[in-house]
DNA sequence: TTGTAAGCGTTATCAG
DNA sequence: CTGATAACGCTTACAA
């Protein structure tokens, strides 16, 4: 432990610094604060007097008297899931450009917990709260609070607060034109789990997009199941007993896409040949290994961390928003749906 | 956006409660805070005073005059990676059960950024810190600091600094051992990036507890490369070559672990009645959904992210400690290495 | 039992 | 240019 337990030496304070440097606090203060109201030599005085000292100023009594904390609450729901960690990041980003510190506490998908962390932030006199949900699907609000509130990826339900989730209808579409402008036809669609809005969002933008270029999922719908590998290997095999010349298959997840490849192969289909695959999530640890190498959307959800924060931080100074915003995916091309036909029909 | 920019309600303060309740700051202070030298009836009005104006205590002011902030700084190198988090999760716990909370900060591996956020930290006084690193090997030290330091999955390179691990021999033998009492004697050893400690430590324990059983790794020394599934693939190519024999595989991460069933699949051995494979990390979206299930040790991050956290505040209230503490790994098994055999030698 | 007053470490105001 | 002095919101002797 690096601590002087014994010892103990007093932090330097400002009137340290300034007795060294035969000042008053005031002056101190104005010289390290590039105040230019003081002679260039005093200055130089007293940084070199602080430098000495090893001198830090004490946020805490600078914001009491500032009336700010220089400080925003992050509260998350799933610090475990990866879905919040990247939003956490921009949201980190956003803040260590200026001179703002997170103070992050995780409420793991309990209101009550939530409430306790909010009440102890609002304490700590945070500047702004954002509040990150586990999974994209509309939350309750937590009401006026004395400072500003973001809500990401699980969006408020009061439209008035302000909001910021991933698009997850653009998402759906952005893969199916995907497949269409590489000529595929009969698409299948394996969607996540259907309490979950997104899982629904992204098959109304697939179908959606689908209808543009007349067609429609193959066999009529969407299948939807679970987000897991294991659903994406059940779903294919019924695909491939009811359709058996599909040439593309949608997939919700990542995992989900990843069990229809195994599939694929293990029924002798060439992906991307025969038949292209698509994911969802781009997460880098399935997409880059899985073979041949997934097409995949990414939510850029760090972009929705640091556009969360860039909100708050308005607001903070004085210019609110409203309303739910949405982060633009972006498709990722890669192997499984490369070497595409234009079919004779 | 909930906050009112328009009205700017200053918060309530101690003295707007005090006024309400009919008494003085001082008072109204020791009414809050339970300090029984007032009469029953005066803390009602006081605290029914406070509910009413939605009175929160600056907690600011409080330590600032306390000398101490309740805040401890948390810096990790690897916010996007999977083997930070559970620590973080874990220190983010042990603190939300007292009153402290956690400012994070991500340094991103980068040392420049790590010394300026810990400036940061200390400006604000935190009463602690914890360094979370991003691989499991030696860092240096930050030298003396006026806060007493943690230092958790990387450990410092001073040895009077207090660093938590885990014990990446003990997890090597863990396997070995499991493997071994399952009647398995041809026992390959795939392991990752030969540049990280782990992974050297990891086969030198697997290799002591094959040694204490009178073995050695199938093909007399274990294979080193890297951490993806790909590796897993070419490693297992290699040993189904030069040893076809082979009955059970030892892998350094659960990505290598899938690669190695994959091939092993295609090869057709049987994973586990021929076959057994063993994975590292306990990584849920791994081993839960590969075919079969995958045996895997949890390196307990999450009770090394809690430990770490309660030697920091052991530090901060005076009991500091030094050196390197390991939190022992588990094993989790799984299909497998199950369906063992005895064989007859 | 309650109130008065002195800080905690800074910054801002306003005289010198 | 520099230096008293008064906040900032709260806790805590010490007095009443």
């Amino acid at each position: 432990m690096t601590a002087d337990a014994e010892l103990a030496p007093r932090r330097p304070t400002l009137a340290d610094v300034a007795r060294a440097a035969g000042v008053s606090v005031a002056t101190a203060s104005k010289a390290l604060n590039g105040r230019r109201q003081v002679r260039e030599e005093t200055r130089q005085r007293v940084v070199h007097a602080a430098e000495e000292l090893a001198f830090r100023p004490n946020v805490l009594a600078r914001q009491l008297q500032k009336g700010r904390s220089g400080t925003i609450g992050l509260v998350t729901h799933d610090l475990e899931g990866r879905f919040s960690i990247p939003t956490l990041m921009g949201a980190e980003d956003e803040a260590g450009n200026g001179e703002v510190s997170v103070l992050l506490c995780d409420a793991r998908g309990d209101t009550l917990r939530e409430r306790y962390h909010v009440q102890a932030l609002l304490g700590r006199r945070v500047d702004g709260l954002i509040i990150v949900g586990a999974r994209p699907d509309v939350r309750p609000s937590l009401g006026r609070l004395p400072v500003p509130v973001v809500y990401a990826y699980a969006p408020s339900e009061d439209p008035d607060d302000m909001s910021q989730v991933c698009d997850s209808v653009e998402a759906g579409a952005l893969v199916a034109e995907h497949l269409v402008a590489r000529g595929r036809r009969r698409i299948a669609v394996v969607a996540g789990d259907e309490s979950y809005g997104a899982a629904r969002d992204r098959v109304e933008g697939a179908t959606r997009a689908l209808a543009r270029a007349g067609l429609e999922p193959a066999g009529g719908r969407a299948l939807f199941g679970s987000w897991d590998e294991a659903w994406g290997r059940t779903a294919v095999e019924t695909i491939l007993g009811l359709l058996p010349d599909v040439d593309a298959v949608i997939c919700g997840s990542d995992q989900i896409a990843r069990g229809a490849l195994d599939t694929l192969r293990e029924h002798g289909r060439r992906v991307p040949e025969d038949v292209a695959v698509t994911g969802h999530d781009n997460w880098e640890v399935i997409v880059a290994h899985s073979r041949p190498r997934l097409t995949s959307v990414d939510m850029n959800l760090e972009e929705l961390g640091r556009r969360a924060a860039a909100r708050l931080f308005a607001a903070i100074e004085g210019h609110p928003s409203r309303g739910i915003e949405s982060v633009s995916p972006r498709l990722v091309a890669r192997d499984s749906t490369r070497g595409f036909y234009t079919p004779a029909d």
